[in-house]
DNA sequence: TCTTGACTTAGAGTTAACTCTAAAAATTAT
DNA sequence: ATAATTTTTAGAGTTAACTCTAAGTCAAGA
């Protein structure tokens, strides 16, 4: 029915330590106590973190998730902001996935070069090898 | 032909501090100092910055890169090395870039349902909306 | 009941990556 | 030549997000 902060680090991967540093730090308003004083999760606690997981995960701050989970307590006068909130994460997620994408270009670059001078050598790696040359002419220009 | 500290930091937009401190940590062998002790930035300083922005963008450690630089350093003997080591992090772009399109989900999830609560209330929302009700399952089981 | 392991708190300590300060020296602009 | 701006250094300070400690309480098994 509930789950002890050790079962809870088990599901998440997160530390027992972790767990109550976010709720001392606001993100974890709904978890109840036992009579005795122990953390008692819910699944429905579960579902929070899974939530913070997520915009953590997408470079939100702990502050910034706070900030939603105090808009959500605050109740429906808030429904706008959490929803400027999620349209601009989702904005920072779209440059953040471009910019991958091109980190991910440069690393296919630098892999192939190597590859190519491991297996023969670094003198006329480009001429040997055109679309190595071409990569890495639309990558670094010039 | 050489850029000041200042000017590269316009370039890049790090801070002067930054590039000092990048210096300091090992990352930049390559800056030269004029005879008065001023550093002068080349091009290719510049290119090696551009290669540590896209390194600490995918999530790498400046001890991290500061071991590659070392190896570049050492010459040839360590080819493998690196080649190993920008494979390595090329598998953990493609975790982190899976990873963002399901956070990317989770936060199209919160839109439409934050969309969808706003025009009409939260009264029989998924009742309403079949595809958010779909979305939920999919993302959140049950 | 005894023991073992999990849990509690307040608060201190750690780590990475900056970020800033101060005072002096170098460069650039007038 | 003078003034304003930029750069230098060593080293101190900051911030976010943990991470750990100590001393005590609680819970489950033999």
């Amino acid at each position: 029915m509930g789950y002890s902060i050790g079962q809870v680090a088990k599901k998440t991967g997160l530390t027992a330590h972790t767990l109550r540093y976010y709720e001392k730090e606001g993100l974890l308003p709904f978890v109840k106590k036992s009579g005795s004083g122990l953390r008692v999760f819910s699944d429905s606690d579960l579902d929070w973190l899974v939530l913070i997981e997520c915009l953590k995960g997408t470079g939100m701050s702990l502050k910034d998730i706070k900030q939603y989970i105090d808009w959500y307590m605050e109740g429906d006068s808030t429904l706008n902001q959490r929803l400027e909130m999620f349209k601009r994460q989702k904005l920072k997620l779209e440059e953040q996935m471009s910019q991958l994408q091109k980190h991910m270009e440069k690393i296919n670059y630098k892999i192939a070069y190597y590859t190519e001078i491991i297996a023969h050598g670094s003198e006329g790696v480009f001429e040997r090898n055109p679309e190595l040359a071409a990569e890495r002419k639309r990558v670094y220009g010039k």
